[in-house]
DNA sequence: GCGCTTTGCCAAAGCGCTTTGGCGGACGAA
DNA sequence: TTCGTCCGCCAAAGCGCTTTGGCAAAGCGC
């Protein structure tokens, strides 16, 4: 564990000459140059990051707040989220608060011990907490896909309003005119808006919501959640699904699957996110896609923009554009009820 | 941002006092504590991480290399890698290696600027550069699912064996003989265990293998290995396909769907890893549960324990448990040969 | 009442880096 | 030759914490 002083005494040079070699932030000869390069080589130098953090003021590590990585919505995030931190020299560290707020204080908390430089936060809405509102404000932040209210922090977004318009015109084309909607408990923002837009479209095209039904975005709540309505399916007097994640179409289309209820034949499903899965699962879903690695790309670039000066962390918004995906989870409406 | 002097000043006595008052490394009177206490709370102070680690020339942070954070096995592994790090103190960061050796050894570097306190490794075998070898030996990592020939490097694995075999003798139980084998590409050490005793134990029971085909872990690739072999099981000449993970499996599942063969009555296939997809695909997916999260959460407490030196890091190997988790895309083989 | 051990606190050094002001020496211009 | 400029390097302070040795006061036994 060499120092710079160790290097600076091989090299015949002050640690003040190492470091400016090093950094490049004032001039040295080239033939100092050298010597200090050969040195650091031979001693295997590699400066300490703490020190540098310490001295710094920075540590140029952000923190990426999400539930649960084990979601795939979230783990694209994060790929996103990582590729862009690497880029400019950052480092992320992974905070999964597992759906509990005293592990996404303990998170945010890491900004004030200065253990990271910024956080993106991906978490759903925080603590309405006063106290943590307030540190949010003074805090070096990016929401993903969520907006808190009243506040002037920071996000981005995906243009879920769209996203929910067009699943609704996508099923009110194919003549269906009442929907089972599957959201997310706790509702985040993102979820609500989804389901808002859907259901603005969906009514003023002449449909009916059948009911709403609350799951926790994996697989298996979807099926949870989908299970008590498989009567109203069958007789034919719900024909369409909207579900405001994959994870929870998917869960969906096997408990239909096993209820003997036929996709696209019987019922129509949408998701949203269009994750890997969408594609393989059976039938393949038809859903709204989102580009989630550059929404975690987009964020941390402005987080990182904001920490070096390069901008503001302003309230504005960033809208990334969403599409829809036909495949195969959806059909026309099959004659009348019964 | 107030310091350890302020808060000093502000309860009156010496910073090594503060110190000693949060770490409870030495005693301090009951009513000092409190007047400390207070001024922390008045202050909101919070100690700095940068010159914690500093100081104690640890970081309590440690870094987890994979490479691909969104395929699913690797997500998992996060999760529990995260979880055994929260429980004892220590933040994790993530580092993607997209598969690429020279962000490999960036990451590995990170130990050297004393960033991290150690590696799990999980990005398959590393480049196996002389130096950098060397370099591993003396480096706290446990790999994670791997094995380096011949050094003495912690690593924790599933019984990648036991699940080959496993594999092969639910098939052969179900009457297959002839197999078509899905690896991976770069033949990591976890792949080419699998299938060597899968093989084995396969022409042990009279099996033959009728190909290796290569992909990379993910769905899309397994639906392009399979592809060019969709005319074999047309014929009746394979009836099975053992895919080394549940994705490539799933886009088999995919790729054979769209070929008009049948799963199960055409072929059988059965993943491994039980992914979370593995259940709700169609058919859903036999395959070899390995529990991932316990994977990561063991590694992980292996690691801390040597960091804290409450353990070697010797050589030895922990090995899990698998089990074979037979659903719905493996059954019987029909009639012979056409 | 004397020495001895605790007890509770403090001073100062050190972790390894960055940064700023300064200072000789070389060089060009007058 | 002399003065003014750069140029290239160094000394020292500071980032905020932990740790160790020490020291006075208090408590104890005899």
């Amino acid at each position: 564990m060499a120092s710079i002083a160790e290097v600076a005494a091989r090299a015949g040079v002050s640690p003040t000459t190492v470091s400016h070699a090093l950094s490049g932030k004032r001039r040295v000869s080239p033939a100092v140059k050298e010597r200090v390069a050969a040195a650091m080589a031979e001693l295997g130098y590699v400066p300490s990051r703490s020190a540098q953090s310490l001295a710094l003021g920075a540590t140029r590590v952000i923190a990426l707040v999400v539930p649960d990585i084990s979601i795939g919505y979230f783990a694209e995030l994060a790929r996103g989220v990582e590729a862009a931190a690497v880029r400019r020299g950052y480092n992320v560290i992974l905070c999964t608060t597992g759906f509990d707020s005293a592990r996404e204080l303990h998170y945010l908390q890491m900004v004030h011990s200065r253990a990271v430089d910024g956080i993106v936060y991906a978490a759903g809405a925080p603590p309405t907490d006063q106290e943590l509102s307030d540190l949010l404000g003074a805090m070096p932040l990016v929401f993903v896909d969520e907006e808190i209210e009243g506040t002037r922090l920071k996000s981005v977004i995906s243009d879920n309003e769209a996203g929910g318009r067009l699943a609704a015109e996508h099923l009110l084309g194919l003549g269906h005119r009442n929907v089972l909607i599957l959201g997310a408990e706790g509702e985040p923002f993102s979820s609500s808006r989804r389901i808002a837009a859907f259901q603005r479209r969906w009514e003023d095209g002449g449909g009916t919501v059948a009911a709403t039904a609350w799951g926790r975005f994996t697989e298996s709540s979807g099926a949870l959640a989908v299970a008590p309505h498989v009567a109203s399916f069958r007789a034919g007097d719900v024909t369409a699904v909207f579900a405001i994640n994959d994870l929870m179409a998917i869960g969906a289309l096997y408990e239909l699957r096993r209820a003997g209820v036929r996709v696209p034949e019987d019922v129509s499903v949408v998701g949203f996110d269009d994750v890997m899965a969408a594609q393989y699962c059976f039938p393949s879903l038809t859903t709204v896609r989102q580009d989630v690695p550059t929404l975690g790309q987009v964020s941390t670039d402005a987080l990182i923009d904001a920490l070096e000066g390069l901008a503001e962390l302003d309230g504005e918004q960033l809208k990334l554009p969403v599409g829809l995906v036909a495949r195969d989870s959806t059909g026309p409406v099959r004659g009348g009820r019964r």
